[in-house]
DNA sequence: TAAAAATAGC
DNA sequence: AATCACTATTTTTA
């Protein structure tokens, strides 16, 4: 199992290298940083698509995940499950909850259809585990304190390659109500995901700095006796005198850093989409974005206090640790939205929009476009370190204002930023046990987390993902103290509302900077913003309804989602002073109907007699009622819709049963057996592909397992897997079964074998006609080997693999030397094929 | 009056 | 096998 991680995670790295070192000009820090990324990490991005851009030369253009996958569950099925269990049928469902602590490594999301033919790498994934979680769990975090990727502004070091798929999609963008498709939604979940694990890479980094005792040194002169000692209340002292003081202990750090520490950089903005190549192509950073990368220029910003305002709080939280205070660095990560709906650049109407807000900014960008001239600054870096994504990046105004502003003001420039902060800082009110944010350079504020949270309004900055990273190393989500509307706002722009094992990933991601445990703080914690997220008040507005995780309105239930019969509204709204109130019911009210054959198909049976809760009527029939501008005939307890029911007007089918050896079986001859509850009384499911062949030559009356369809375009076809057989004859046909398999693994050497006699027969008949031509050339009777010698040989082997050729696949006899051997001609010869040569 | 929310469209 | 998602326009509210 450790092979498979390993290598999973060293291949493509490996491989990577190789090609970075062929461009002399990057290689030094490309060879770098590919040590700088986190073994855990190297999975994600490379899952995630993320590469080296170096590489793009050999990449294909079209990236086949699922040939990729199907390697991997090649590689995997080498190690076959010892036993057939249970769970290789469980519904997805069911499964799900079951494996709440089952974080596989895969990133994808693969929806599995209720029966399985993924099952077999589903299982070795499962049993890969422990593994995964200890090396989750061992990293050591002092150990990696020079191993990130490194992240310039919010723009990743390793860089997305899209182009390929990008241009297709941009340029064509024909169906209005569709303009994005479900492959560019993909990849924008895609980089967005990536977007963030650089993210948190970047902040982890900016985190261990703060604890770099150079930092701390020159930090250090800045603290008063006074301050350390009300920041270090003693413990005899009330809690709300300890919090006292430590706010207080605040108060006076606050004052003197915001008087000290001079903001000449721009910080950390949100990413923004580009809308075009050309933006893109012509976006340059801001000449006073921070340009800090080193941690000696890390270093040095804590000597000269000046920088951006994020190393300002970066600063800050180095300050506070050596004052002795538990501080959280604390990040409201930007990145791209996986929304399209989010701010572009260059679109007609939002120059509009960017022209007031930049008013309301100030002048801010004016001197953007004093830089053409100044991308010297940034020449020596590398391009990606001047963009953030090569083909999916930021915004940049200048383009959209008038010529005037171009002037260059060299004056005392004054920055212009989000009235909201991107990093800040959290204490721990070590009497309440609970931490407290404070931010002395942009709102100046302490104790106060409904301040941090920037208006939906604020392009420049959004809160989606805040996360506070401990001294240790430690990360933590604690976005929902900051924000207002967790679920009716916030949710939305995370990844959890768009993938379905969202939770898990980034639940994954902040695993690598877990501890693996969970503190009592910890749990107090999570209690707290669980807390905070239930009690976050009923949207007032319908749209904040949809897909609310809490509630629901009847008017945003699915095609297939019904209101249980006794449900009861909590609350209501209306759309506007003067329409008519909506009953906002739970969401938990809300079931899933399902069709007679779903039902089924879940190895449920809708009871007879159960009236259906209701009809759905086929996209295409809608149509029609529509143009016929008929109202739709419905007979009483009949319509043209399919009748659906929910969970509980079903009941677990029973099979009928196994008599006398007999297996019950479909008209195809086939027993349907999508969920284990579906084997029938009296049988047992064998899951394995020779269990037909077994019970054939058992003798038994056996079944087929129909475990689900597989839909390829438009129509299914049955996966069969395994077979039914009585219960009596198990332990027979497995023992046939474990017969057949040390027969197929016989044969499967022999195979081999005879390749490799195959090969050695090649070898040596061009060995004795490459010696039969240069014998007249040499010295006649100067012979380096016996030729009667060799002779032999090749006739003895050449025979042994002649008549194997025979009653294998009859070609390839006599002397014709055979290419299209089809376990690919030439003389490599792996250790397979000699390993088969050498025991034979 | 501007910003936010609802709605219409195909 | 199914499926709303996205924009522009109108309406409402602070």
């Amino acid at each position: 199992m450790t092979g498979r991680k390993r290598k999973a995670a060293g291949d493509r790295p490996a491989s990577t290298k190789a090609s970075t070192s062929s461009r002399p000009s990057r290689s030094t820090r490309s060879n770098n940083r590919q040590s700088d990324v986190p073994d855990i990490y190297r999975d994600m991005l490379v899952e995630a698509d993320v590469r080296p851009m170096s590489t793009s030369e050999e990449r294909p253009t079209k990236r086949k995940r699922p040939g990729q996958r199907r390697d991997q569950v090649a590689q995997y099925a080498q190690t076959p499950p010892a036993k057939p269990r249970d769970r290789d049928l469980v519904c997805p469902e069911e499964r799900e909850d079951e494996d709440e602590s089952a974080d596989d490594l895969d990133f994808e999301d693969v929806a599995l259809p209720p029966a399985t033919v993924q099952t077999v790498y589903r299982d070795s994934d499962e049993e890969g585990e422990e593994e995964d979680e200890e090396v989750f769990e061992d990293v050591d975090f002092s150990a990696h304190a020079s191993a990130t990727a490194t992240v310039q502004d919010n723009l990743p070091d390793l860089e997305l390659d899209l182009s390929a798929r990008t241009k297709s999609t941009h340029t064509k963008v024909i169906d209005r109500r569709k303009p994005i498709n479900k492959v560019e939604k993909d990849r924008r979940v895609e980089i967005h995901k990536t977007h963030l694990l650089c993210l948190l890479a970047h902040v982890a980094r900016r985190n261990r700095w703060c604890n770099d005792p150079q930092v701390q040194d020159h930090l250090r002169p800045l603290l008063t006796q006074k301050m350390v000692k009300q920041l270090n209340p003693p413990s005899h002292l009330t809690q709300f005198g300890r919090a006292n003081s430590l706010k207080e202990g605040l108060n006076l750090v606050n004052n003197m850093f915001k008087a000290r520490y001079r903001i000449t950089e721009r910080g950390m903005r949100r990413a923004l989409w580009a809308e075009t190549e050309e933006h893109l192509r012509d976006y340059d950073l801001p000449k006073d974005s921070e340009a800090l990368l080193e941690k000696s220029e890390f270093q040095e910003a804590a000597k000269s206090l000046s920088g951006s305002r994020d190393v300002g709080a970066q600063l800050y939280c180095a300050l506070l640790r050596t004052a002795g205070v538990e501080a959280r660095l604390v990040c409201s990560l930007q990145p791209l939205s996986f929304s399209s709906a989010g701010p572009y650049m260059g679109a007609s109407q939002k120059n509009k929009q960017k022209l007031s807000l930049e008013e309301k900014y100030g002048q801010l960008y004016k001197r953007d476009d004093s830089l053409e001239a100044s991308t010297e600054m940034y020449a020596h870096l590398p391009p990606r370190r001047r963009l953030g994504h090569p083909n999916a990046a930021a915004f940049r105004l200048p383009e959209a204002i008038p010529g005037p502003s171009r002037q260059v003001v060299p004056t005392p420039k004054k920055i212009r930023e989000s009235p909201y902060p991107v990093y800040w800082v959290e204490v721990l009110d070590e009497g309440h046990q609970k931490w407290q944010p404070t931010d002395p350079l942009v709102t100046e504020s302490y104790w106060k987390p409904q301040k941090l949270e920037p208006p939906a309004s604020d392009r420049e900055n959004c809160m989606t993902y805040v996360v506070g990273f401990e001294e240790d190393g430690v990360a933590k989500d604690v976005t929902q103290r900051y924000v207002k509307a967790y679920n009716a706002k916030t949710r939305r722009m995370r990844i959890e509302s768009v993938l379905s094992n969202g939770e898990r990933w980034w639940r994954r991601a902040l695993r690598a900077y877990s501890r693996g445990y969970r503190s009592d703080l910890d749990q107090i914690e999570a209690n707290e913003l669980a807390a905070l997220t239930t009690r976050e008040p009923m949207p007032r507005n319908i749209a904040d309804f949809k897909d609310h995780p809490i509630y629901a309105l009847e008017r945003h239930l699915r095609r297939h989602e019904v209101l249980v019969p006794n449900a009861s509204p909590s609350g209501t709204v209306s759309a506007g002073s003067k329409a008519p109130l909506e009953k906002v019911y739970r969401r938990g009210d809300v079931r899933i109907a399902r069709s007679r054959e779903k039902w089924y198909r879940l190895g449920r049976e809708v009871r007879p007699d159960e009236i259906p809760v209701k009809f759905i009527t086929k996209a295409s029939q809608l149509h029609e009622d529509l143009f016929s501008e008929e109202p739709p005939e419905f007979e009483e307890g009949e319509t043209n819709g399919t009748p659906i029911y929910t969970m509980d007007q079903t009941e677990v089918y029973k099979a009928p049963p196994v008599v006398n050896g007999k297996v019950p079986k479909n008209r195809y001859g086939n027993l349907d057996l999508y969920v284990p509850s579906m084997v029938p009384e009296g049988g047992v499911y064998i899951s394995d592909d020779l269990g037909a062949r077994a019970a054939f030559i058992c003798g038994v009356d056996y079944a087929p397992a129909l475990t689900g369809f597989q839909f390829s375009g438009r129509k299914g076809t049955a996966v069969l897997r395994g077979v039914i057989v009585a219960a009596e004859y198990e332990e027979a046909v497995r023992a046939v079964i474990e017969d057949l398999q040390d027969q197929e693994a016989e044969m499967e050497r022999e195979r081999k074998g005879r390749q490799a006699l195959r090969m050695w027969r090649l070898f040596l008949m061009n060995l004795r006609i490459r010696q039969r031509i240069w014998s007249g050339v040499d010295s006649e009777d100067e012979e380096v080997e016996s030729p009667d010698h060799m002779q032999a040989e090749v006739d003895e082997v050449g025979d042994e693999a002649n008549e194997s050729d025979q009653s294998d696949d009859g070609g390839g006899g006599g002397f014709e030397i055979d290419y299209d051997a089809d376990d690919g001609g030439g003389f490599e010869i792996n250790d397979d094929y000699a390993g088969g040569f050498m025991i034979d």
